[in-house]
DNA sequence: GAGTCGTGGTC
DNA sequence: TGACCAAGACT
């Protein structure tokens, strides 16, 4: 194996050896030394990775790969089957973008990923990172992979003291010195696996780092002080009334428009979420019940507080649905595709409104 | 460049 | 318990 001696400690070589003896066996992958996987599956598995944690994406992987086992088969599906099965996973473009980016393999690209970096950054929901990982990964070619992983090792190996997020263009000009010309995807995977695993952010576990001889941070004594984070900021609090229409043994539930917060999605009525509560008419007349208590939920740029409204209904086929509302059955509705933060508000009504199901739910 | 976009796990 | 974090992309 021939790699850029030049780089200090000869990193690259330290860390193919280490991969070798360490690499994690995870479902989209090939052992180290191996010929790659299918394209279809380095693609489906990175887009799935993008902000997602290992654990999380291992069961909606199996299921994609067993339901769609090839790019041809999942740009034939239809939109609602795949996002109900991506429901839960968070992120929800990523789901409309893998639609739309295999139905482009498929219609403009003969059913076969493009082979470089720059064919695979045109693709819907394909940035830097994923058009490096997947033509390193899948195809061998010299692309240098600069995730969140990779910035936190870069970081710490020079001990770069720019903040974050200033400091990306320099750290990956440094990631893209220390790769290889050779192994280009089981490097890609060694510095994720390395970071992932050793590298950590809160405790890393220098002694095992096959790489500590030619870190700064490490040298520093100050390793977790690497990569340097800007100031955060408050994360305000939204506030809004889910509409919990019953009609015997159904439920109204409604969709998302197509883009933005939750896009596409199934729901439950709703007003708007702002930081004042709005006043606006819930979804028919009835008379409705303020139930008590409330549901909170984290998002990434704010936090939601939210009231549940309920009301029932002799004859639900006399009201006028909005567009996309339909009544499901009580019984099917944790099958339907909920997103967390809807499961949580429906979890709320039960619980107040049928004492027996507490008890069965708890169970 | 800064905001937007989910969720579950960890300490 | 709350803040932080995880294989980013898009606008």
């Amino acid at each position: 194996m021939r790699v850029d001696s030049s780089a200090p400690y000869n990193h690259a070589r330290r860390l193919l050896d280490w991969y070798d003896v360490n690499a994690r066996t995870l479902p989209w992958r090939s052992p180290p030394g191996t010929p790659p996987p299918d394209p279809y599956r380095v693609w489906l598995s990175e887009i799935m990775l993008q902000q997602t944690t290992v654990a999380s994406v291992k069961g909606y992987f199996e299921l994609f790969i067993t339901r769609w086992p090839t790019v041809a088969a999942l740009a034939a599906a239809e939109d609602a089957d795949v996002m109900q099965a991506w429901a839960g996973l968070g992120y929800y473009a990523r789901a409309r973008n893998l639609l739309a980016c295999a139905r482009s393999v498929v219609a403009d690209h003969g059913g076969r990923f493009p082979d470089t970096e720059a064919g695979l950054r045109k693709l819907p929901g394909i940035g830097p990172y994923t058009a490096a990982a997947v033509a390193a990964i899948a195809f061998g070619a010299h692309a240098t992979v600069a995730d969140g992983n990779v910035e936190r090792v870069v970081a710490r190996l020079y001990a770069v003291e720019t903040p974050m997020p200033a400091a990306k263009p320099t750290l990956h000009a440094l990631a893209a010195e220390l790769t290889p010309t050779q192994r280009c995807g089981d490097y890609a995977q060694a510095m994720m696996d390395l970071g992932a695993t050793i590298c950590t952010p809160r405790s890393p576990d220098c002694p095992a780092c096959p790489v500590a001889a030619g870190c700064a941070a490490l040298k520093l004594q100050t390793p977790t002080r690497f990569p340097v984070k800007a100031a955060k900021v408050a994360r305000p609090t939204r506030q809004g009334t889910i509409y919990w229409l019953r009609a015997g043994d159904t439920v109204l539930v409604t969709q998302r428009p197509p883009r933005g917060l939750l896009g596409g999605m199934r729901a439950l009525p709703s007003d708007e979420w702002a930081t004042v509560r709005p006043a606006l008419a819930p979804p028919a007349d009835a008379t409705w019940q303020l139930l008590p208590g409330s549901v909170r939920h984290v998002f990434t740029h704010f936090e939601l507080e939210l009231v549940v409204m309920a009301a029932t209904l002799n004859d639900g086929r006399s009201v006028a649905l909005p567009a996309g509302a339909t009544w499901v059955a009580l019984a099917e509705i944790d099958r339907i595709g909920l997103p967390t933060v809807f499961a949580k508000a429906a979890r709320h009504a039960l619980a107040h409104l049928n004492t027996d199901r507490v008890d069965e739910k708890a169970a």
